[in-house]
RNA sequence: GGGCCAUUAGCUCAGUGGUAGAGCACCCGCCUUUUAAGCGGGGUGCCGAUGGUUCGAUCCCAUCAUGGCCCA
């Protein structure tokens, strides 16, 4: 006993001694031990889940042998009985502890229990008298002490910073964010089942680059240290995709983690998982009836239903979706025909007129970019096409045939946010050589995010690429969407955090 | 990057220029169908960090840290 004090004594020194509860609840780890219960033990053979058990409970009721195991959420001893609730994955189930059924060694150490100990328990189901199915428990074993005290039982944990820093928490307090990311496990799921059922094949491309491209933004830099060299982290999976066009196959996506160095907020975080895809023969049209179908496919598999409410407004799935052109969208709403830009002092005037804040550059993009986002975008609850982007903001876009300043490319927004990016992909290498010296332009009037240079996938364009179409759909945003959240960090599990001291 | 707000017990939150409170959780006692169980007893805290003002700061001021909301 002594000696046990001694090891306990050390263990409580490794941790942190100050705590009171800790210490509390190591002393209790040496109860169990003394009475021979592995307070880590394991493994338990589960007959049932706690739904499983009042779904099925007019077969269960009275049978013995009925074994459970999850969490203590709640604890209530009355004496010679003590009732708990035990929380699994698929819900909880109320467990009664009885000094007549138990004995009272094995009852008393159930009494040493506390609210957050993993238990597994096997009994008969039975309904109390105010009707709740409940497990009588016959055996008992503790699969692992909990050496912490769970968040207040009421409250649960609000705090967001220690809901994201201690996600875990979050999870066992908040059954509903649990079920959030249960539905988007499942919408990912859905979006490979569709797109594997039209043909597609999933690929996985570099995500360490020598040069970041795909898109306009900032890459993170890591080094490898062999090579001694920096690599970028991708900031898009679009130039090896097509590269894979190139190469002969004809349906390819990927769904994976993408890296962007700009500022944090409701709507960014540093990683995020996009879906790109790429079809060889089709264009934008294409894209389009994919989208619509894909979303409205995923829709009715996850959530079975084409109607969706975000943020209080009803909004409907269902296909097809309206397709605007974005000259005549920004017309409407602010009276600025796109096309009467022409330069970078018409761009001036514009913004100068309307008062747009913009941070970089006064460019004809940056300004369309603005018009777009800040009057259009936010009306557009129902999902929609914008299409017909101008070719100064899309760099890798098909010019239009009979409207060269064009392109075939379409956004598509829901709910008032972004949530695809699309177009006829430019397979013109001599085209796309004078798109990126243009980029190279802007990059040297110090825009940080314009496009770099890739000359190795000019020279895969340069073999021949089939006419593509190509589509980018943020899964972090959808799935915001669906699950009519209103920040991106209820969608990542673990967001990205400053470190705490 | 700018503005505003928050930071007090494990959690959810009150509060005061004289080093602190509630509920839950936890510990002790009673209690064999309870369920935000109940009854009686117990506060377990570097009041985010660092400076300053003050006889005295958790409170007032400054800076910093982390987070939230709004703007860019």
């Amino acid at each position: 006993m002594g000696q046990r004090n001694e090891e306990t004594q050390g263990t409580e020194d490794l941790l942190v001694s100050s705590d009171t509860f800790m210490k509390q609840r190591l002393a209790k780890l040496e109860v169990f031990r003394e009475r021979g219960m592995n307070p880590f033990g394991g493994p338990f053979k589960r007959t049932h889940n706690t739904a499983e058990v009042i779904r099925d409970y007019a077969f269960l009721e009275g049978k013995e042998g009925i074994a459970v195991a999850g969490r203590i959420m709640t604890y209530r001893c009355h004496g010679k009985a003590t009732f708990a609730h035990v929380q699994d994955m698929t819900g909880s189930l109320q467990v009664y502890a009885r000094v007549d059924v138990l004995g009272d060694e094995s009852y008393d150490l159930f009494r040493e229990l506390d609210i957050g100990d993993i238990v597994g328990v096997i009994g008969k189901p039975f309904r109390t008298r105010r009707g709740e199915i409940t497990l009588e428990i016959s055996q008992w074993k503790l699969l692992a002490k909990a050496l912490r005290p769970l968040p207040e039982k009421w409250h649960g944990l609000k705090d967001v910073d220690l809901r994201y820093r201690y996600r875990y928490l979050d999870l066992i307090m908040n059954r509903d964010v649990l079920e959030t990311f249960v539905v988007r496990s499942r919408i990912v799921q859905a979006i490979r089942a569709y797109l594997d059922s039209v043909g597609f094949l999933e690929v996985e491309t570099p995500v360490m680059q020598t040069l970041a491209g795909g898109a306009t933004a900032r890459p993170f830099i890591t080094h490898h240290n062999a090579l001694d060299m920096d690599l970028y982290l991708r900031i898009a999976t679009e130039l090896h995709l097509k590269r894979l066009i190139v190469g002969g196959f004809e349906k390819v996506y990927e769904i994976g983690r993408i890296f962007r160095n700009e500022g944090i907020s409701t709507k960014h975080n540093p990683e995020f998982t996009s879906l790109e895809l790429y079809q060889a023969y089709a264009d934008y049209n294409d894209m389009m009836e994919l989208t619509e179908n894909l979303v409205y496919h995923v829709g009715m598999t996850v959530l079975g239903s084409s109607s969706i409410t975000y943020e209080g407004n009803a909004i409907s799935l269902t296909p097809p979706w309206p397709r605007i052109r974005l000259r005549d969208a920004i017309k409407d709403k602010t009276g600025v025909d796109i096309k009467e830009i022409k330069n970078d002092e018409d761009a001036a005037k514009i913004a100068g007129k309307l008062g747009l804040k913009l941070t970089g550059g006064v460019t004809k993009g940056a300004v369309v970019d603005k018009l777009l986002e800040v009057y259009v975008e936010p009306k557009l609850i129902q999902p929609t096409f914008l299409i017909d982007y101008p070719v100064e903001i899309s760099p890798l876009a098909k010019r239009k045939e009979d409207e060269p300043d064009t392109t075939y490319r379409f956004e598509a927004f829901a709910g008032g946010r972004e949530i695809a990016n699309a177009f006829s992909e430019l397979n013109d290498p001599i085209d796309q050589r004078e798109r990126f010296l243009q980029q190279a332009r802007a990059r040297e009037k110090g825009d940080e995010e314009a496009h770099v240079m890739d000359e190795d996938f000019i020279t895969a364009l340069e073999y021949g690429m089939p006419p593509t179409g190509g589509l980018g759909i943020g899964i972090d945003r959808l799935v915001m969407l669906l699950t009519d959240k209103p920040s991106i960090r209820d969608v990542i599990l673990f967001p990205t955090m400053r470190p705490r001291d």
